[in-house]
DNA sequence: CTTCTATTTTGCCATATTGCCAAATAGCTG
DNA sequence: CAGCTATTTGGCAATATGGCAAAATAGAAG
């Protein structure tokens, strides 16, 4: 299947945008393991916490995440573990 | 193969950064097809040829293309044909 | 060497992104 | 209900990006 249109390359762009940042590729990468909060994130990132929920939001804006009330904690979780495939095969890549 | 240290994902987005823009998706689908001079790819995208130029070169930068002198034309070539199967997922992942 | 053609570089401006802090909110718990 | 905790939002400054136009460059052609 091949995008064809410019709006379907700015369909895809906008998802690989939200892909475009390190601290967004720790995220996805830790969700693929499990559910976590957002203070487990925060510990993981060392960011201030109000930066990793933007980062959460703009993932979840692109359709990459949704969140999961538990108790006191949301909890996130990924939605697409393809866009890990990818990331991985970037990993091979460089050398 | 996974991604661990800060370093390993700031360099996985930074190739996914050069990814993440229509025009250079647009770029890059083509390239897939075959060598494309600059020219060629401007009237594709319709942007001043400053502008694919420059797109060219944040590609060029992550290195997923190349390019070889012909004659006047530089002909670009797609270096990582692996980046697409990545875009066709994200494809067939919208909705 | 001079001229022409394809491409790149540079300068400029408008817009978007990032990350911190402070303040606001959501919703559980008692 | 009130109090508490996790999370989000708003605002701001610094930085990065996108696109056009003008100037500079590389190599082809004469």
């Amino acid at each position: 299947m091949k995008a064809r249109t410019k709006n379907d390359y700015a369909a895809q762009a906008s998802i690989i945008k939200a892909m475009a940042h390190p601290t967004r590729l720790l995220i996805l990468n830790s969700l693929r393991k499990k559910e976590t909060c957002v203070c487990e994130l925060r510990d993981l990132v060392g960011d201030d916490i109000s930066t990793v929920s933007k980062h959460l939001l703009v993932l979840k804006n692109a359709g990459l995440v949704a969140a999961r009330r538990e108790g006191n904690w949301l909890r996130y979780r990924l939605l697409c573990p393809c866009v890990l495939n990818f990331a991985d095969c970037l990993a091979g890549l460089k050398k």
